[in-house]
DNA sequence: ACCTGAACACCGTTCAAGT
DNA sequence: ACCTGAACACCGTTCAAGT
């Protein structure tokens, strides 16, 4: 039986979480599916491809249903969605955030994100701003926040700065003001 | 003559600036300056400690005097500035970034915007959790902004989608949301 | 103290050759 | 079509030896 580009992928995602990023390197990779490394190239065009697709898979993996009523409600449930799936792999924040850097994977995110503040009847323009900060705002605290939990989690560090509302208090500093906005 | 640290810095700068990131190797560094790669080990413990070295020198040198007078537009000023610091270099943003993601080097930015914060009126908790969410909106933005700038330089895209005031309109969405609480 | 030269243990990627 | 085996052109880092 051969390989299809998702085994490779799921094995991706398994390598990264068990010893990390910087252990995922095609070599290791094409040693753990019991091939050669020249293999890998025939389901992928190269590693950065690779890990676009890692990353997207991450993020649809952590996909939940909606169930939020209010357009804010929904902002904060999608926003908790995409970091709780960053947070469940090891390096996922990472590796979501540097594919989402070179404009590829994750962007079913952002989409979801901008068609919800239009609905909510802010103007194309402000919509889109507030998508983007949004994101980099998500992306930003859950790298540093991952980056904390992995160093305590090594003994590095005896206890983190992150209360379990830390998160969700930049957010709605960022959703006060888009509240003024919409009743305008 | 021999080579200081600060040397070893400035070329990095100069091999970032000219070749970008991913040609800023140590090798390519130690040819540059004409020595043998183990040189440099001389100076500098490891590649992580000279790029955020890099990274430190980097905002160092976008440093402006400060002219705001209100507490909101020296947040402005102060986000402005680090914008334009990153942008000064090629990559400079991914450089800085990464740095600050490890807990290395561009620490100073932050104490500054917490200190302006704290001088507004804002609590402890309160101002901690704005002064990372705008580094992280500041972050987030600066690194697109520049991937998108370096892609149509290269002639891949036409027009990038950046406006001059998408960057301050993000900001002033955070702080709608930040007047609000100083007025309490 | 600072540098050289050589080595160690790796990388990503390509490509002719096999089945 | 999918994989092997070998090679190419690199990496970061270490360390004995020189001056």
């Amino acid at each position: 039986m051969r390989y299809h580009r998702s085994d490779i992928v799921d094995r991706a995602i398994g390598v990264l979480d068990e010893y990390g990023l910087e252990s995922l390197t095609m070599r290791r990779l094409a040693a753990e599916l019991d091939v050669q490394p020249s293999a890998l190239y025939h389901h992928v065009p190269n590693k950065q491809t690779l890990l676009a697709a890692v990353a997207d898979e991450i993020v649809r993996r952590g996909r939940r249903p909606r169930r939020a009523e209010t357009w804010d409600g929904r902002v904060v449930e999608l926003c908790g969605e995409l970091r709780d799936a960053m947070l469940a792999y090891r390096d996922g924040a990472e590796v979501v955030v540097t594919a989402h850097t070179f404009g590829l994977g994750a962007r079913e995110p952002v989409a979801e994100l901008r068609r919800c503040l239009r609905d909510a009847g802010l103007t194309e323009e402000v919509g889109d701003v507030a998508a983007r900060t949004l994101l980099h705002l998500v992306f930003g605290h859950t790298v540093e926040e991952q980056t904390a939990l992995q160093a305590t989690s090594a003994g590095a560090i005896d206890r983190s700065p992150w209360g379990p509302t830390d998160f969700e208090r930049g957010l709605d500093l960022v959703l006060d003001g888009l509240r003024c906005r919409v009743r305008d």
